[in-house]
DNA sequence: CTTGACCTTCCGGTGACGGGAAGCCCCATA
DNA sequence: TATGGGGCTTCCCGTCACCGGAAGGTCAAG
């Protein structure tokens, strides 16, 4: 398979798919041409960081869980602590959109939004004159 | 006022505060030795821009509040269309956490966790054999 | 033989800074 | 007066996960 398939089976631009050799993710075969020749387990492999990216795991992440997918004996726990932290980030970071969510949506609810210069929301951002 | 003051009373690293005079959001004086030196209003944008960064906005959305903030003739529509962009940017980061998040502790649930090999994490996220 | 779609590598840019080096400046103390 | 230590400056590279584009080789069709 050349790179343009495997982009289209994958879901993955061919950038991405370049960089993920060159980062050392997969490494697929090389055709007397120079040309990539990609392996049904090289497409597998795609197939799953794709799906692992889209659960927001970072790369470093990736790399250990294509391991441990790979390798037949690993312990489950190793893969479900990797998960588990993964989801304490996503939380943390839910916690912030929120709370960015309920602070700016009052804001917004609060102002006119018309021609006029008095702005409830700017009045919100700007530091509160203290003493 | 000597940029580590304005560090400490905005809230904003001093990293962070020369990268914000680089790009033009803000333009302290200068010393005869050098030295930045920051009026009450230079550090009043900081604390503005500190609290619209904590709200998600970006650099350039932050440049253009900055500007009606400073603009005492604006309209209020102004400052809301720029406050709703950034709600409706909220709302997707937040559907696309939620979906992260429901289907990795689905995962994470199924998961012994234990030292055998067996992982539903895994198989979760490997590419379905179809066909 | 040319055209056009592939493929390759390489270089630079993204956003919003952080780390750290090299080198002034200033003040206090011995 | 020397010295030490902190603060300030600029400059350059690194982050993360790629994307865009240029320059150039390859291949199949007409």
């Amino acid at each position: 398979m050349n790179i343009k398939e495997v982009a289209q089976r994958s879901g993955l631009p061919a950038k991405t798919i370049r960089y993920y050799e060159e980062i050392g993710l997969i490494r697929p075969l090389r055709q007397a041409n120079g040309y990539r020749a990609f392996r049904d387990s090289d497409l597998h492999k795609l197939a799953f960081l794709g799906r692992a990216r889209s659960l927001g795991f970072s790369i470093e992440d990736c790399r250990v869980l294509l391991q441990l997918y790979e390798d037949k004996s690993r312990a489950s726990a190793d893969v479900k602590r990797i998960a588990e932290d993964h989801l304490t980030q996503i939380a943390v970071k839910l916690a912030e959109l929120l709370a960015m969510q309920r602070t700016l949506s009052d804001l917004v609810a609060s102002c006119a939004g018309d021609g006029r210069p008095d702005c409830p929301i700017l009045q919100g951002i700007a530091p509160k004159a203290c003493g």
